[in-house]
DNA sequence: AGGAATAGTGTAAAATATACACTAGGCTCC
DNA sequence: GGAGCCTAGTGTATATTTTACACTATTCCT
């Protein structure tokens, strides 16, 4: 007969790749870890799940310990668990990626972590154990699911202009993006509404101001809906437009 | 300080979803289990991950036992972690699915199972553990895989008419598919060797035969290709077609 | 009033997806 | 060896979607 027991010697984390979008650049929030092994090195931001704790409520408490949000956008990514990942013994690590509001709240350094910071995802490099890979695999599902479903808001505040909208997918896609097939294609979806307000305080035309419409989205997608997105098929010379016709 | 121990007293496991394709319908392989818990009942081939193994290698490692084969397609899917999934403990696990062609062997009963056997994917219900569940998102990412990478023709054996592959498809995708369009749309994408052969021993015109074309798959991969089939638009009222012209 | 800066807008051409029905070819059985 | 059975195989016109592309509008600032 097998001895069991052996097999109940390991343990796993949740880390979590929490994005953010501000000053048109995608940002991932890192942690500084205060504990070895890697003390004062960055990692993103996991920790054990507790013994009677779901793996989806593991990655919300640690979510909430750092930014103390709830309710926030979160979804399993995939499983890491190469055997020497972690020199404290067998450790797998469930990872999760969410997307926030960035402007929605200020950082509060959590005890698991000895401070925590936003960083250019273009920046990061050298994280912790297999964080890299990690990082990479969600920065992917980011990638598709935004071409898939609507989730781009989830990391624009409220109120937001269509540019906003298009530099976001532009800097989660890594591409340009024509604006007028943007906007038509965006404004055709039915999703957004239109506030009638505009921006205030900048020093040219403001833009109107739209808001999700996530009552939409739900009829939508109850209907069997898909939303889709596609980039341009030429290579993006940037700035250039036709030249006078 | 933390209790570190606490924490390395949970198992893994990986549980597999095979897919195979015989007789026009999607089939799952399953095993009777041959040891407690969920004894004599039915479930998704899986088993704990050895302390000093790679998490995909323990997932192909149960594929072997079971089936013999290697070099199959598999790919890790998502991970179930609910606390007491397990009667035994906190056990999570790491479902995979592969993709395998059903003829290519004959079913060996391995250590681990009593027996197993193929079932319809439509008639699998009332697994062990959470294994329904399981299967079902293993289900939906081949579905979308399908649609996203040419990997149907891992379920078919090496030569197949192209009727055989849109009823793959059709079975994959729940959908009827228009016979012209799809062979258009399949053959203009130019993954198809055509082998210049036709079936034999059938009591009707034997269709030709044609074989993926693994080299120029990886061609087109590596210049940064994108696979993509959509199903017909309007609801499938099979049979009927235009009426005389 | 002029300049600077971004917002906002339309159309024609190309590519793709869709709907749809009959002929071709081999087999079988009288 | 012809009739009938069965599945293979094929083409076109229309609708939809995607693409490329440049100038005008509005506000602020000086």
């Amino acid at each position: 007969m097998t001895d069991f027991n052996e097999y109940f010697k390991s343990a796993f984390t949740v880390d979590n790749v929490i994005f953010g979008f501000d000053e048109g650049d995608l940002k991932v929030l890192l942690m500084k870890r205060g504990e070895e092994p890697y003390k004062d090195k960055f990692a993103l931001p996991g920790y054990f799940v507790n013994p009677n704790e779901d793996l989806d409520a593991a990655a919300k408490r640690v979510l909430e310990q750092l930014t103390g949000l709830r309710n926030v956008f979160l979804e399993q990514v995939k499983t890491f668990g190469t055997v020497d990942r972690h020199p404290a013994g067998r450790v797998i690590t469930i990872a999760y990626f969410s997307l926030i509001k960035i402007s929605h709240f200020t950082l509060q350094p959590a005890s698991i972590a000895e401070s925590v910071q936003w960083r250019s995802i273009s920046e990061v490099r050298g994280l912790s154990f297999d964080h890299d890979e990690i990082l990479s695999a969600c920065f992917d599902r980011l990638k598709w699911l935004v071409r898939t479903r609507p989730v781009g808001f989830e990391l624009l505040p409220r109120k937001f202009t269509l540019t906003e909208l298009q530099h976001l997918y532009e800097a989660i896609l890594e591409t340009k993006l024509d604006k007028r097939n943007f906007r038509k294609k965006i404004l055709s979806m039915d999703l957004l509404i239109d506030l009638d307000e505009t921006q205030e305080g900048v020093a040219h035309r403001p833009a109107r101001l739209y808001q999700f419409d996530r009552n939409k989205y739900e009829q939508f997608l109850s209907e069997g809906f898909s939303f889709e997105l596609k980039e341009n098929k030429k290579k993006n010379k940037k700035g250039k437009e036709e030249s006078v016709a």
